[in-house]
DNA sequence: GACAACCTACCGTCCGGTAGGTAGAAATTG
DNA sequence: CAATTTCTACCTACCGGACGGTAGGTTGTC
């Protein structure tokens, strides 16, 4: 049986991602728990701080699934293989949390907001090393890594938008996609020589 | 000089951008257009509706923009560049709605909801058009149309989430990156052959 | 009897929205 | 042309309700 302080966490992060957090007070997480709204102030502070505690953990718990699964690997393709598939399991794995530290930034307090936005830049950190060995090695196509990075992470965010659990797709076959689509948005290679672009694209 | 009407919604579309939706109260829009709060009342008939209008005008020129830029071509891998560049362009030219767009659905009535859902669905049925007709050409590496789709259109998106005007990089320059990377991802050929993808991905 | 884990009852604040009024421009009318 | 009405674009003042959070009491268990 989970303790009443995880129940709480359970309960907020279905609610922040059905509503999204401003539209979630605290007494409807404390109805769905069967306690009463100050009950919720025995085991939390405040409402930012179940947020933040939610953001934290999702946080650290994305980056060592990473840490972990890269672990050994040194060949760079093998590296950014693993990586892509590792955040996208992740992702539709867990996907209520990721989404909410993906979109309720503004619910935090500035400390804790950088705390978030410091640990989701070494996340990305780890990404772009892997962009860069691989441009340095003429393994990929050379470009603005930081701008690759990003590409990259939000476009895998994507399937956790829409994923559905009891669906048709399984989450390797969905992992098996994004992989491949990445991995040749990477490479170097003739196919890049693609001639120019079409003209007249004023705006 | 804008009209009051005017003024509103572009006072509204700075704050939900900065501050979001929920966070933004009705008494702020007013005081940062000069005027009370039950002012804004005479003009819109409510908060909601404040929203729903910029997300409607914003839905309704991207995909307006789409269109106009693919008028004429009808090479498939012409088509897809131009679909691309045009996407990332609206969104790095008109961030802060295309923000808004994307993040304040759920601000929006039952009914406001399903009708900016509507267009976005008609917009994405567009690129799912042209990214079919390219695996029917057996230009594009065959897979799920719709996943694709939405895989390249929040991958645009990212741009618009950090870029900044003042900053050192120019919109073409983010849209060759993006425009590169997904005709890459795109395309069937030779270097898809990869092997195998790398074992022992549990999670 | 100490403490964990709840409860009831309440507070101050803020928010979306409304009621009703007013100054002045524009239109209507004799 | 002058008198009057209508309409636009605002205003002040207020309401009901919800929300985050607090004070302080109660119950059951070690």
């Amino acid at each position: 049986m989970p303790s009443m302080k995880d129940t709480i966490i359970g309960v907020a992060i279905d609610l922040f991602h059905r509503q999204g957090y401003f539209a979630t007070s605290i007494s409807e997480i404390a109805g769905q728990c069967g306690i009463q709204k100050a009950s919720i102030y025995y085991h939390y502070p405040s409402k930012e701080n179940i947020l933040f505690h939610i953001q934290q953990v999702t946080m650290e718990e994305l980056t060592a699934y990473l840490r972990g699964n890269l672990e050994g690997l040194t060949d760079v393709e093998d590296r950014m293989r693993v990586a892509v598939r590792s955040h996208v399991r992740f992702h539709l794995n867990r996907q209520k949390e990721t989404f909410i530290a993906n979109t309720e930034l503004r619910g935090l307090t500035p400390e804790h907001y950088q705390e978030i936005v410091d640990k989701r830049d070494g996340y990305e950190k780890i990404f772009q090393g892997i962009i860069r060995a691989g441009c340095e090695a003429g393994l990929f196509a050379t470009a603005d890594v930081r701008i690759l990075s990003y590409a990259i992470l939000t476009l895998c965010n994507a399937g956790a938008i829409w994923f559905n659990p009891q669906g048709r797709m399984a989450v390797d076959a969905i992992a098996d996609i994004y992989e491949k689509f990445v991995l040749r948005g990477l490479k170097a290679g003739r196919l890049t020589a693609l001639g120019p672009t079409p003209a007249n694209q004023t705006g």
